[in-house]
DNA sequence: TATGAATGAGAATTCATTCAT
DNA sequence: CATGAATGAATTCTCATTCAT
């Protein structure tokens, strides 16, 4: 089997285990549902994955490395502060918007399995943060964000209401589409960090 | 046995179910476990809760009954929305961050389980989101905070960033007092609502 | 409390023991039900009784006390072995007939837990099959029976019949009285014991 | 695995559930035994049966289809209802004789359990009694018995006496063969048929 | 590589029985 | 005598993981 048949397969498991796991939960997903919905045999699974929560460590690791990546972008390719917070902050809720399942995941399972991880992947959720507090800080250099602000603070209460959001939405099952919300929480947001 | 020693004994299983689930999660809590803290037999346990679900869910109405019940006592009697909402954030800071176990069961356990539970109380929820509202609302009728702001939506963002500040601390083990982020925090919600 | 009230309560708690026995099993029979219907707490069951077996014991012994009485009675008072075959039969299903609860006891409960009480209590079938013999025997010497009938066998033969008999009204749910059936088997039996 | 592979496995556990059943009851019967016995692990038991209730039930339907199997090749077998009756009865009570575990249970455990599953079976039994019936039937159109006789009434008495005889024999601990019986068990009750 | 049958440790819950009141 | 809260042993079934094919 070739490398990138391997790979193929490997990503199959793991949109059957993001599937599953926002359905039922972690802990109700069993590991040959998994195998089940990603058309391989149970003992299959164990041959790209260490264990169950080895499945989880890798649905987080691929969604959050997509999301740094893209973020990654948009900071680098965008030139403003302003403007670089309200792209980042709109992929942010797009990225989860289109998928809810993913979004389901990151803002349920993901919580209590980081405990259980013992919060091993904590450290990706810093770069994110990172990134965001770059953003202020070139917000304050340019004058457009209040000089007091303490950049990695201001990330997390960004980074605080964006996951407040997503969870909202989560939770309340009516058919709106995430990325709607971008505009006005990013005008919030922004209106809480200018100078005065 | 007298309806005091009962409720006695039932807080003491609701204290004993806390400390553990803290500490091992929900699923990694045995509820041979929580009857062992708490000096009873494993069948007692069953004498005063349906089952192991029914034990969260009743550490969740208890926690989630105190912070209400002290938030509307702080929106009752004090006058201001300002230092109204001052108060509220010190409360909601201050009660996570007396008991680690039980915040940790709040950021992290009741995320995971309501999910599992079919979201039956985020009505509770909803209960506390409604007291941040009116002090919202109110703080726009003074005239203080924009009167463009949307309250429950607002009420969302603010619940987001308490929510992400007891997360950050629950999940930094250093031993810093989460009351002592409740002035920072707040000067930085009201800054971000005032009128310009 | 005097012997009789202590015996009425005794007597409370065996037809509470055989009314929830004869609908959920013996198995599906907790203590605290028959302490319940029997207006009883739990722990007084065990003043009357030394544990759940020795509750069905005694309910078996009642009944088959009551049987054999009666039926003694008849074997008594009844002049040809004809007529007491006729009247023993009438009886059998008669008393199983007026009772349902005692008959599915009989029919279903005792078989198994005679199995599991080691057979304690065949005796008492064999004595009852003992009446019966007597029964055949009066009957061959009054030449109404064939002579070459063996006693003891041709008594299981008909107990085997009257309990084929009841249990199959047991089972069916219909609505029928047992005790009409009292006449056509008796007559058949007595057919088959007749010298040609 | 194959296909026959799995169904020795199968007859392999219900097997063991017969030798284990029969000894200590089936409530007396831990699953651990009955898987201990077959010579597999207690899970793999669940791989053939849904639970242990399923077990019972598939141990009386085996049984039963063999009764009933062997029973109609000699209605089809033999010609005069006569031989008929008389083969039909030693083949009861050599099939039962030949096996004293699966006597055991068929009739002290199944007449329980029945009970318990609702008489879910009983519907086999009717079929079987359909069985004699239709041999009685013949015997009265060839006019060796009674032209009164009830034809299912017959068939039950018929039944009665068959299991009073097994039951008997399997209450009696003494070493006698069962079969043994078969023929003064038939001329009586052919002797009881039969028109004067 | 892939399979899927088999494993067996592990856990929630029940319920007969006891005994302090 | 009566109570009923407490006990804790006991048991079914699940499911992640393995490994012979």
């Amino acid at each position: 089997m070739s490398l990138k048949d391997k790979a193929v397969k490997r990503q199959r498991i793991l949109d059957a285990a993001v599937l599953e796991i926002a359905r039922r939960g972690y802990y109700g997903t069993r590991v040959a549902m998994i195998a089940g919905r990603a058309g391989v045999a149970d003992g299959t699974i164990y041959l790209y994955f260490k264990n169950k929560e080895d499945i989880l460590i890798n649905v987080f690791e691929r969604a959050m490395g997509r999301f740094i990546d893209e973020a990654r972008h948009i900071v680098e390719d965008t030139a403003g502060a302003e403007e670089k917070l309200r792209r980042f902050i709109t992929l942010h809720l797009t990225l989860l918007g289109e998928d809810r399942d993913l979004a389901v995941i990151f803002q349920v399972e993901f919580r209590h399995t980081l405990h259980v991880l013992e919060l091993l992947s904590r450290s990706r959720i810093q770069e994110y943060l990172g990134l965001i507090a770059r953003i202020v800080d070139q917000g304050k250099r340019e004058g457009i964000f209040r000089a007091t602000l303490n950049s990695l603070f201001t990330a997390k209460v960004v980074f605080g209401i964006l996951d407040e959001m997503a969870t909202d939405w989560v939770l309340s099952k009516k058919n709106t589409r995430m990325a709607a919300r971008a505009e006005p929480v990013t005008d919030f947001i922004l209106d809480g960090l200018r100078r005065a």
